[in-house]
RNA sequence: GGGUGCUUAGCUCAGCUGGUUAGAGCGUUUCCUUGACAUGGAAAAGGUCACAGGUUCGAAUCCUGUAGCGCCCACCA
């Protein structure tokens, strides 16, 4: 037998055994009509992703999964691939640019695209090394890309007919604008987070007062200390003081008699001397501010609405980099922020500002680069969510999709019944492009005999390339480039310049990944696999992601299920918690408060990683960490290593392997091996409910106390002195082979329940123990695909536990004896075992030899009485008084107080028992075995109580 | 404003459908270099389960409310 390192080294044997199953295929998974299917998918990270703890959570959930239902026997598929991140990537490669002081429009859109494909090629594939480094076992033959030609296909395919269906359209709308990023954005992708900041009170002169603001000098700096009139002025409050330069109104709610006179007047817009309305509309909360709201229809979506509805001009006053444009006048060329504070200064300097007031408002900011986004009108393209969302809600609502934990489906349905239109089209280059293509020629037609739309007084660049219609002439949408427009047959025609929201492509991930829609059509050979594929793995079973990501992608993906394969993606989805650090703070790299998961393995070792976070993190709960933390799975590493390499040293692995079927001939063992048997049965009976409900952590937590405290603890102590003195060399009788026969299985089928956690050690251990076909030349074998371990009720033995329960009681007091005295563990002591029970003096017999083994006693005593307690102290486990002989005398004052406290306590539980049975309401109505339980406790105590009074009594003589 | 989660030992957290003397890991204290493991073993100390009501024979657990912390959503000018 190779002799085994004292210390489990991860590091030596890891990516030797990620290769060795990567040599077998173990992570393919084909259609099997043998099998029923498993199938996940992974959300795809970006192909820009670096490992994260986050990573490292969800695909540790991930493979959990996979692996143990790939042992349950499913034929388990977990499809892998990357997410090409649009803007994400875009602003990766832009920024390598950068550094050669480079913009992308200096490459212009082919070159640029070349590039991030460049880049792609070269980093893309980092996530998915470090997904391995993870241990996970993704079918990495089908790793997807979203941008792959087939995948693009799909995306195409989704988009037309979904235009076909009239669920997509082009609209101007006030959107979310990332100055930075330069593109629109979803309401999903402006992430709101709350602002100190402020609320301006500014003056608008009534045109009838006919006061014009005085020029600014140096002596009327000081406006803001003058009171407020009522007279000249309305007084607005906003928190974007710079965009008044594009208000078009000032709206009052018509039922605020403050200003019912107003109404119909109009205002000197100041700065920009500007005339303007004031107008009634019921959306103006009379509460707020002063009741009275500055219009701006081109950068608010509350004012665009009003600008619809009082036939307002809406006035776009910024460059789509936020700098203010010719429409603001002496302010145009200045930053939005800068253009703030000037108005702020010059409002004051006329005496038009009335006051600022801290207001801590929510602000979006872009998901990407977080700079501040602002609401803009633009021209998108829109999907209509509504009919999408129908069959979505129904499918959560009657339980075709479940939620784990439940509480998430609350908060889907209450996104999904409140759905808006998505925003689909981007102002950059990397992604899937709109199928989209217009025609001038029928355009131009078009435009003669329509009426425009509200319009930007300053056509921004990004929308310089398409002119509007009101209808859809001239717009051809089409899956492949059109050579010439179907309508008019004119070749003057081009195609859009936006590229999709990535989302619109990860929604389709659950089928697009097998190839849907499949055409042009594949080569004939592999059509129908393809199909038969998502035929077969299609409904997916499990989705496992965090929760931010229900509505950007969970709730869009069953909104695609259902309208492109008319059936839901998959059927449960498990949202886990967020990774945070020690304090609670969301890792990030700006926070500079990373863990970095390879930095874990490479200090304790994948499978530590993976069973620290799996204990550490309870369902649905966040998760606070520290590198520290991850000492847990290390240790526990350590442990079964050690346990094994025990077991390893004492087993003759010929002997049980030719010796398994006694293991079913439970009546022929002896104790220990009865009681690890119950307790493993036992154990895996609560393991499979755990993992059945997705409760990961309880199953972390079943399998490490049963491999710590009971296999190692109590077991292997057991039986470690047959087994040793077995390997001395003496006769291995049938209680020996017996207990290594046990051992032997036992070790077998717990690595086997651990290794959907811990793959790589159990891996290394399981074979290991498989050292005789080795030798036998019939192949190593792989834990991977060893079949889960069968339940077998049979073998849970609750008389032996009982037995155990018994023996363990004693054992445990006699150290505590020890303790006590400062007595070394180690060093042997005579004990007395008292007790008048029959039954019980049974079972000491019966385990005495355990007893003296466990305990270290150098001599045990079993009687009724005869017991000297100046020599020696007393302690009561069961109903069994355990006498530890002393050389000295004993401080006889002192145990008579330790044992009296005890009985304080004892007392006391015993009063409220007894008042308990004594309570006719909880005879008549508690469940008769609680009553049962109740009164068999209170008969164990009192018999416990007499005991320590004898003692004491006895201790007085 | 709506929703949701958390509050249990010094720290981090379990405790599922109400019945335990309320548990674990880490930390602390004591003893132990015993031939699987010091990344270890044996033992100990440590909690009126945030607060206030209620339901119940019985509440850490269910209900209502309050407070603190966190997260999500919302057209908070």
């Amino acid at each position: 037998m190779e002799e085994l390192n004292s210390r489990y080294d991860p590091k030596e044997s890891e990516d030797r055994i990620y290769a060795f199953w990567q040599e077998r295929n173990l992570f393919s998974a084909k259609i099997n009509p043998d099998k029923k299917p498993f199938c996940v998918v992974i959300p795809p990270p970006n192909v820009t992703g670096i490992l994260h703890m986050g990573h490292a959570l969800n695909n540790t959930y991930q493979d959990i999964l996979i692996r143990l239902k790939r042992m349950r026997g499913f034929e388990s598929l977990w499809m892998s691939g990357t997410d090409h991140a649009g803007i994400a990537t875009q602003n990766v490669v832009e920024r390598k640019l950068a550094k050669e002081g480079l913009k992308r429009q200096d490459l212009g859109r082919d070159k640029f695209l070349e590039k991030v494909w460049q880049w792609k090629e070269e980093y893309g594939s980092t996530i998915i090394k470090q997904l391995k480094k993870i241990g996970a076992s993704c079918d990495w033959e089908r790793t997807r890309f979203t941008m792959d030609e087939e995948y693009s296909q799909a995306v195409r395919e989704a988009f037309v007919r979904l235009w076909d269906k009239g669920l997509i359209y082009q609209g101007d709308k006030i959107i979310n604008w990332c100055p930075r990023c330069q593109t629109a954005l979803s309401d999903e992708e402006a992430v709101h987070h709350e602002i100190a900041g402020n609320l301006y009170y500014m003056r608008y002169p009534l045109k009838k007062s006919t006061v014009h603001s005085p020029k600014s000098t140096e002596k009327n700096k000081k406006a803001m200390d003058y009171g407020p009139s009522t007279v000249d002025y309305i007084v607005v409050a906003t928190t974007r003081p710079e965009t008044m330069l594009g208000d078009t109104a000032v709206a009052v709610n018509p039922k605020d008699r403050r200003y019912k006179k107003l109404i119909g007047q109009a205002v000197i817009l100041p700065l920009i001397e500007r005339e303007i309305k004031i107008i009634a509309d019921e959306f103006v909360d009379s509460k707020f501010g002063t009741g009275a709201v500055k219009v701006t229809p081109a950068h608010d979506p509350n004012d665009y609405e009003m600008g619809k509805r009082h036939n307002l001009e809406f006035i776009n006053i910024m460059h789509p980099d936020a700098v203010l444009n010719t429409n603001a006048g002496e302010y145009s060329g200045r930053d939005r922020f800068e253009a703030r504070e000037a108005i702020i200064e010059d409002l004051k300097a006329r005496k038009l500002l009335e006051k600022i007031e801290p207001h801590t408002h929510s602000v979006g900011h872009c998901y990407r680069c977080n700079t501040i986004v602002e609401p803009y009108l633009s021209r998108q393209w829109f999907v209509k969510m509504k009919p999408l969302a129908e069959p979505a809600i129904k499918a959560v609502k009657d339980g075709t999709i479940k939620f784990y934990p439940k509480r998430w489906t609350k908060v889907y349905l209450n996104w999904m019944e409140n759905i808006r239109d998505w925003c689909v089209s981007r102002q950059i280059w990397w992604g899937h492009r709109l199928p989209v293509y217009y025609c001038r020629n029928c355009m131009k037609q078009a435009n003669e005999s329509t009426v425009h739309s509200p319009q930007s007084t300053e056509k921004t660049k990004s929308m310089d390339y398409r002119l509007w219609t009101m209808d859809k002439k001239g717009i051809i949408v089409s899956k492949i480039e059109p050579d010439k427009c179907p309508e008019c047959g004119s070749v003057d025609i081009y195609q859009d310049e936006d590229v999709l929201d990535t989302w619109f492509s990860s929604w389709l991930w659950p089928f697009a990944t097998f190839g849907w829609p499949f055409h042009p059509p594949v080569p004939q050979a592999d059509a129908p696999t393809a199909q038969a594929d998502l035929d077969y793995f299609y409904p997916t079973s499990v989705l496992v992601t965090a929760p931010e990501i229900i509505f950007f992608w969970v709730a869009r993906m069953i909104m695609a299920g259902f309208e492109f394969m008319g059936k839901e993606p998959f059927r449960d989805v498990y949202i886990h918690g967020t990774v945070r650090d020690i304090e609670g703070k969301k890792m990030s790299k700006s926070l500079g408060n990373i863990i970095d998961p390879l930095d874990i393995i490479a200090q304790y070792g994948t499978d530590a990683l993976r069973f620290s976070l799996m204990s550490l993190t309870s369902v649905g709960q966040d998760v606070y960490l520290s590198e520290q933390k991850f000492e847990l799975g290390r240790n526990f590493a350590n442990k079964l290593w050690n346990a094994s390499r025990f077991s390893l040293m004492n087993l003759d692995l010929n002997t049980v392997n030719t010796d398994l079927c006694l293991f079913f001939k439970k009546e022929k063992l002896e104790l220990p091996q009865r009681w690890i048997l119950s307790r493993f049965y036992s154990t895996l009976k609560s393991l499979n409910q755990a993992l059945d409900g997705y409760n990961f952590n309880q199953a972390a937590g079943i399998l490490y106390e049963f491999i710590w405290h009971e296999f190692c603890d109590w077991y292997l102590e057991l039986v470690k002195p047959d087994l040793v003195s077995a390997l001395a060399g003496e006769q291995v009788n049938e209680k020996t082979k017996n207990t290594q026969v046990v051992l032997y299985k036992v070790l077998e089928k717990t690595l086997r329940c651990l290794h959907p956690f811990m793959p790589f050690i159990t891996e290394e251990i399981w074979q290991k123990l498989q050292a005789r076909d080795r030798v036998q030349g019939s192949g190593v074998r792989s834990i991977m695909v060893a079949p889960w371990p069968h339940l077998q009720k049979q073998m849970i033995d609750k008389k032996s536990e009982g037995i155990m329960r018994i023996a363990i009681e004693v054992i445990t007091v006699i150290r505590n004896l020890k303790a006590q005295m400062k007595i070394a563990h180690t060093q042997s002591v005579k004990v007395s075992l008292l007790t008048k029970d029959k039954k019980s003096k049974k079972i000491l017999e019966q385990v005495s030899q355990y007893i003296i083994n466990l305990a270290k006693l150098e001599k045990l005593n079993i009687g009724s009485k005869g017991i000297l307690h100046k020599k020696g102290i007393s302690a009561i486990a069961a109903n069994i008084q355990v006498f530890l002989e002393l050389e000295g005398l004993v401080d006889i004052e002192k145990e008579i107080e330790k044992l009296n406290k005890e009985i304080e306590g004892l007392s006391r539980d015993l009063k409220a028992k007894e008042a308990r049975l004594a309570n006719k309401e909880f005879i008549k109505k508690a469940p008769p075995e609680i009553v049962e339980k109740e009164k068999e406790l209170l008969t164990a105590g009192k018999e416990k109580l007499t005991n320590l009074n004898k003692i004491i009594h006895e201790l007085k003589k």
